[in-house]
Formats: structure tokens, C-alpha cells, sequence
DNA sequence: TGTAACATTCTATTTAGCTTCAAGGTTGTT
DNA sequence: AACAACCTTGAAGCTAAATAGAATGTTACA
């Protein structure tokens, strides 16, 4: 017989609070596959594997919308390959501009550090003047 | 006599909205130095500074609570400096792991795509499959 | 003086992604 | 049988950063 869990037993496995758990079945991403003679959600091992897609799906990026179309639960779109790909490219793109960002912001911060502890005589913070002549990055 | 700004021109001269304008107020980020006798908010340009400063800051990733720290509206806080020296150092290291979170992602995303453009025969997507393999990263 | 554009206040709503609570019912171990 | 640890539901609350609306007052300009 196969491995099943309890939501925390689940929830431990994945590395997520329950409470997160339930809110995914909530929103529509992950439903239970039974349950328990005392009604107790019941997942098996591809739920888990579910699961653990939302997280990892997560981690680069993609919002919860964007995971149920990854997982193909918008019932009525046809074409789910062509989404996948074009989320996908979309994600990467934004992936990559924001690398460009943080390395512009990276700059910033390096400089305004070493002003912060050139900080000596005058007691003006010079790291605010100097912030506020960035511009800012546009999203 | 100095330039002064009602709401809607230092809005448009920092380019946010002014409702913007007025959150930032009644968080205390952003106050008026002065009303007119209608009892319109009156701006100066040390105002928009500030204000340019909030965006800016905020462009560098740093929270509107950040923000209030490092322009040293938490009264009480003797080391104002010392304070905004750690936010800038904590910043910096969120950032430079932020660029290794995302060069791990971009590489994720590109050979998903690649799975995703090679998806001939059978009609499984390999990209869920190659991406639930993935660590997310850590926050 | 008319009127359009702009301003005021206050309250409520939005988004994303959860977390917490209350009041109970179930399971597993001793 | 006792008991802790686990689970159930529904609703409300939370964070951050705004955004929107209603009802009304002010200012600038031709």
C-alpha cells in the first residue's frame, strides 16, 4: 500500500506550515486526493510532489496565478503548452531585468557605504544626499 | 520667494500620484511644510527632495520603514547613523544574495524553455517536471 | 463671473499570500 | 480509558503599499 499523509505529516514533508496547505487547497492548487473516515484530509505521494512544484515553482518567481496555469488547472485553455512557454519568457525576462537592477542598486549601496563610514568631521549624513540624487528603477 | 508645490505639482514633479503623496503623509513619512489659507498642503523644495528620496530609496529595495529610519524620523533613535550604516550593510547582503538567487532562477528558466521547445512526440510537458525538481531558494 | 482643474477629508477597498482564532471532533499511544 | 497531539471549519486579521470614491471646498484663468 502506498505512502499517504495527513496534512501535517504532508506539510512537514514539504516544508510548509499547514496552515499554507489548506490555503492552497483554498485557492484552487492542490486538492487532497481523499479523505478520512473522520473527515481528515488524506494526500498521497503525487500531491506531495504537487506541492513541492508550488514551492519550487515559487522560488523562481511565479505568483500562485501563474502556478495554476504551470499546472494546467485553468480548465478551458486549450492551449497550455503555448501558456507554459509564455510564462516562461516572460518570468526570464523579468528575471533578467531585474538582475540588471539589483546590480545598479548593488552600486549605489557599495558607494553609499563607503560614505557612511567617511562619515568623520561635519555630522550631515551624506548617504541621504547622495540616495536621493538615484533614480529610481522603473517596474 | 522660493518655488512651492500644492500636491499635484510636487506628485507630477516626482511623478507619483498624489494619493501617493498623501499615504506617505499619514504614515509619517512626508509631511507638508506648510497650508495655504484653503488649506491646501504646501510643498517645498526640500519636500521634494525628501520625496525623490522615498522613491529612490525605495528603488534600492529598501521598505517604506526602512526609509523612515534612514531619514532619521524615528526620534528616541540616538544612533541614527550607526542604524543606517547596518540598514545599508543588511540592503547590500539581501541584494548580492537576491543576484545569486536570480542567476540560479535564469538558468532554471532557460533550460525549462528548452525542454519546452523540444516537446515533440509525447504530449507530457517535461517543464513540470524538470521544475519540480528545483530547490526553492531561501528568503 | 463662470468653470475647469485641482484640492480637501474620511472611509473603504485592493492585492498576494498567507496566519490566527475559536470551538470543537479524531487518532494514536499508553 | 485517558490524554496529548492532531485534525476540522469558517471567518477574521495581517502586511505593505497604495488606490478609489464620495461629498465638498478652492484656485486659476479667460
Amino acid at each position: 500500500m502506498s505512502t499517504t499523509y495527513t496534512i501535517g505529516r504532508l506539510a512537514k514533508a514539504a516544508n510548509v506550515p499547514t496552515s499554507t496547505v489548506r490555503y492552497y487547497e483554498r485557492v484552487g492548487l492542490l486538492t487532497p486526493s481523499h479523505r478520512s473516515g473522520g473527515n481528515y484530509r488524506i494526500y498521497d505521494a503525487a500531491d506531495l510532489d504537487r506541492l513541492r512544484f508550488i514551492k519550487a515553482a515559487q522560488g523562481t518567481g511565479f505568483t500562485l496565478d501563474n502556478i495554476r496555469v504551470l499546472m494546467g488547472l485553468e480548465s478551458g485553455t486549450t492551449h497550455v503548452c503555448d501558456e507554459v512557454q509564455d510564462l516562461l519568457t516572460h518570468r526570464l525576462a523579468d528575471v533578467e531585468q531585474q538582475m540588471k537592477d539589483l546590480k545598479r542598486v548593488q552600486g549605489v549601496l557599495r558607494a553609499s557605504l563607503k560614505l557612511c563610514r567617511s562619515d568623520t568631521a561635519d555630522n550631515r549624513c551624506k548617504v541621504i544626499e547622495h540616495l536621493t540624487g538615484q533614480k529610481p528603477h522603473e517596474k
